[in-house]
RNA sequence: GACCCCGUAGCUCAGCUGGAUAGAGCAUCUGCCUUCUAAGCAGAGGGUCGGGGGUUCGAGUCCCUCCGGGGUCGCCA
C-alpha cells in the first residue's frame, strides 16, 4: 500500500540476494537503507541511499556497488529505469500507473488511507492538559489539550492502542489555596466580607486565588450548606470540605472546557486517591528495596539561593544514578511526601496498568522536571520504560498584533474559552499545531480568521471546499455518471498526464508515510504542513485551469476526462479530510 | 553556576531523525486577473543555516566549544 516501503522490501530482497549469490558479504545491516521521494522531483520518483550505507562494510566503493545493484533494480515490477547519481545514489523512475494506484487506494479507503501497522497494538499511554483544578483554563492548556489528544489519534491511526489520560492534582497545597480563597468569596457571598476585604487579602496574599471564577462555586457552596462554614475558625475542619467542594466543580469546569474544545480522555487519575490507596508508600518501598533512597542534605540551590535555606536532612531519590543532575527529595522537611514522591507512585501505576511507552504533555515551565521522573521510570522499570516529555512552549494570544487583554473571569490569562469564543473550536485545534511544540506559538485573532494564502485553516478548508464544489457542477454536467468512490475508482486514471496532475498523485501517495513519520516522531504539527503542501498543488492546478481551459477539471465535451480528473479532486478532498479528522476539525462543505 | 529549549532569507516559520543545487508564506520587484468558486495567479531577486572546531563518502541535522534569546533550579504543583 506505501509505495516506499514495498520499494523498500524490495530492495531489501535484492541485497539479499547478492548476499546469497556471495557478490556482498553475508549478514550485512540494511536498516539504515532507505527508499524514499528525492527532494528533487527531477531526479525521479524513488531514491535509495543503499550503496552509500553499505559500501563501507561491504567493502566496496559507492560507485561500483551502485553500479552492481542499479541493474537488479531496473529489473523490479514497477521500476522502469534506474540510475546513479551523485556519490552513489540510485534514483528510480516509477510507472506511473504506481501514482494511480495510490488514487485507488485513497479511493477504496477513504478515511482510513493512511491508517499503519506500525503500533502493531502496543499499549501507549498519553497523558495530557492535567491542569490543577484550581480555576478555568488557559490558553497554555490549550495548547497542550489540542497536542495530547491529536497525538493519541495519530498514534491510533498508526496502529497503537492508546490510552487518553489526565493526572488530577487533587491532594497538594495548591488545592489549600484554592479552598482558602474560596472561603473569602463564600463569606463575601454571606455578605460577611466585601469585594474590597477580598481584594485586600488578595494583595496581602493570604489567598491565591482572586478570579471571578469561584464566585458561582462560593454561590453554589452556600446554597448546599447555608453558612455552615462561616463560624468554623479551624482550617483542618473547614478546608478539607471545601477543598473536596472547589476539586469537583473545578474538575466540572475543565471537563466543560475539553469538550467544548473536542478534546476527550479515557482515563482521570486522582493523586489523592493513590496517596489514600498506599500507592505512594508502596512505590517508595519499592525504590528503599532497590537501595535507591537515602537521607541526606542536599547542596543550596544556585544562582538565586532563597534568604530562608538551610541545610537539613531529607529523604532523596538516587536520581543520579539514573542520568540526572542531583538527587531529588521525596519527603518535605515537614515530613509530608513531595509532589515528586507521589509522581514516582503515578508513574509506577501507570507502569503496573501495563505500559512501557509513556508519553507526557507538559509545558516549556516543567521542563526542570523531565529528567527526575525519567529517572524514577528507569528506576522503576529497570530500564523498560519508555517516556517520552513533550514540552509546550508559551502561546502568545495578539489581535492585529497587540496582547489581548485578560479576561476578568479568570483574574490574570486568556482562558481557553475566550479562544474558542473568539475563533471556533476548529481554528484553535488546527493553528495550534501549525508549530512544533518546541516552538513558541502566536495565536493571533485577526491572522487566523482572515481569508487568505497566509491563514493555513482557511487555506487548507479553502482546498476542501473547492473540491466538493467541482462535484456540485460535476452533478449537473453529467447527471447520469457514477460520481461515487467506487465509480470513480473505475476511471481512466491515464489521462491523467499533467505534470501538476501527477504531482499531486505523488502527493498523495506520500501522505501514508508522512503519517507514519510524524506518528513514530510524536510530531502531528506535520500533518498541518503536509495539507497545507497539498491543498497548494491543488490549488496551483485549479488556477493553471483558468489560464488553459483544457486543464479544467470538467470538460463537457469529454466525460472520460472529467471523470479522472474528479477522481483526482475526490483524492484530494478525502486526504485532507482524513488529516483533518486526525486533528478533530470538521472540513467545510462550502466557502461563505 | 547548572540543566533544558531555541537561533535557517528583511519578517514569521518548514526542513520527513545524516543525503543531492537548504524550502514555503509575508514583504520587495516584474507581469497577469469581467474566472468551473470569489476572498487572487505566474515569475524574479533575496542565505557564511549564530561563530569556530570535530565525526564521515556526505552535516542545517550528530559531538565539543563559544556567543545571543527564553525557561527552570530544596521544603510549589
Amino acid at each position: 500500500m506505501n509505495i516506499f516501503a514495498t520499494l523498500k522490501a524490495r530492495i531489501d530482497a535484492v541485497l539479499g540476494d547478492l548476499m546469497a549469490e556471495g557478490a556482498l558479504p553475508q549478514g550485512l545491516d540494511l536498516t539504515r537503507v532507505a527508499a524514499e521521494p528525492p527532494r528533487e522531483a527531477a531526479h525521479g520518483d524513488v531514491a535509495t541511499n543503499a550503496a552509500m550505507v553499505l559500501a563501507k562494510p561491504a567493502g566496496k566503493n559507492p560507485k561500483e556497488l551502485a553500479a552492481l545493484l542499479v541493474e537488479r533494480l531496473k529489473t523490479l515490477p514497477d521500476v522502469v529505469d534506474a540510475s546513479i547519481a551523485g556519490p552513489g545514489f540510485i534514483n528510480m523512475k516509477l510507472d506511473d500507473k504506481i501514482w494511480c494506484n495510490a488514487l485507488r487506494d485513497v479511493l477504496a479507503l477513504g478515511a482510513a488511507y493512511g491508517d499503519g501497522k506500525t503500533g502493531q497494538g502496543e499499549a501507549i499511554n498519553v497523558e495530557y492538559v492535567s491542569a490543577n483544578p484550581t480555576g478555568p483554563m488557559h490558553v497554555g492548556h490549550a495548547r497542550g489539550a489540542v497536542f495530547g489528544d491529536v497525538l493519541s489519534r495519530l498514534l491510533a491511526k498508526t496502529g497503537f492502542a492508546v490510552t487518553k489520560e489526565y493526572y488530577i492534582n487533587d491532594a497538594g497545597g495548591q488545592v489549600d489555596h484554592v479552598a482558602r480563597a474560596l472561603r473569602a468569596r463564600y463569606l463575601q457571598a454571606l455578605g460577611k466580607l466585601s469585594e474590597e476585604d477580598v481584594q485586600g487579602m488578595l494583595q496581602r496574599k493570604e489567598i491565591m486565588y482572586g478570579g471571578d471564577y469561584l464566585i458561582p462555586v462560593a454561590e453554589a457552596l452556600k446554597a448546599r450548606d447555608g453558612d455552615k462554614w462561616a463560624g468554623v475558625d479551624d482550617e483542618n475542619v473547614w478546608i478539607p470540605p471545601l477543598r473536596d467542594f472547589t476539586v469537583a466543580f473545578m474538575m466540572k469546569l475543565v471537563k466543560d472546557d475539553l469538550l467544548a474544545l473536542g478534546v476527550h480522555h479515557d482515563v482521570f487519575s486522582s493523586e489523592k486517591a493513590l496517596v489514600e490507596a498506599g500507592k505512594v508508600d508502596d512505590a517508595l518501598d519499592f525504590l528503599e528495596k532497590a537501595g535507591l533512597t537515602y537521607t541526606g542534605v542536599l547542596e543550596p540551590p544556585k544562582g538565586k539561593t532563597p534568604d530562608d535555606w538551610e541545610p537539613r536532612p531529607q529523604l532523596l531519590f538516587k536520581a543520579t544514578q539514573f542520568g540526572d543532575e542531583v538527587d531529588r527529595p521525596l519527603k518535605k522537611s515537614n515530613g509530608t511526601w513531595t509532589y515528586f514522591a507521589g509522581d514516582i507512585a503515578y508513574h509506577k501505576d501507570k507502569v503496573d496498568r501495563g505500559f512501557n511507552n509513556l508519553v507526557n504533555v507538559w509545558g516549556a515551565d516543567h521542563g526542570g522536571y523531565v529528567k527526575r521522573v525519567q529517572a524514577a521510570l528507569a528506576a522503576l522499570t529497570a530500564g523498560k520504560g519508555q517516556l517520552d516529555v513533550k514540552l509546550c512552549q508559551m502561546v502568545k494570544v495578539l489581535n492585529n498584533g497587540e496582547p489581548v487583554k485578560m479576561s476578568k473571569r479568570s483574574g490574570n490569562f486568556v482562558t481557553m474559552r475566550d479562544l474558542i469564543d473568539e475563533v471556533g473550536k476548529d481554528v484553535v485545534r488546527f493553528i495550534m499545531l501549525t508549530r512544533k511544540n518546541d516552538a513558541p506559538l502566536d495565536f493571533d485573532y485577526a491572522r487566523v480568521t482572515e481569508k487568505s494564502r497566509e491563514n493555513p485553516v482557511f487555506y487548507v478548508q479553502y482546498g476542501h471546499a473547492r473540491g466538493r464544489s467541482v462535484f456540485r457542477h460535476a452533478k449537473d454536467m453529467f447527471p447520469t455518471a457514477d460520481l461515487t468512490d467506487p465509480g470513480l475508482a473505475k476511471a481512466d486514471f491515464a489521462l491523467l498526464k499533467d505534470p501538476d496532475e501527477i504531482g499531486v498523485l505523488r502527493a498523495l501517495a506520500n501522505w501514508p508515510r508522512t503519517v507514519e513519520g510524524a506518528a513514530l516522531a510524536h510530531e502531528p504539527h506535520r500533518l498541518a504542513f503536509y495539507m497545507y503542501d497539498l491543498a497548494a498543488q491543488f490549488h496551483a492546478l485549479w488556477n493553471k485551469g483558468n489560464d488553459a481551459a483544457e486543464l479544467r477539471f470538467l470538460q463537457a465535451e469529454d466525460q472520460n476526462v472529467s471523470l479522472a480528473r474528479l477522481a483526482l479532486v475526490r483524492g484530494v478532498g478525502l486526504v485532507i479530510a482524513s488529516g483533518l479528522a486526525v486533528f478533530g476539525v470538521e472540513p467545510v462543505e462550502e466557502m461563505r
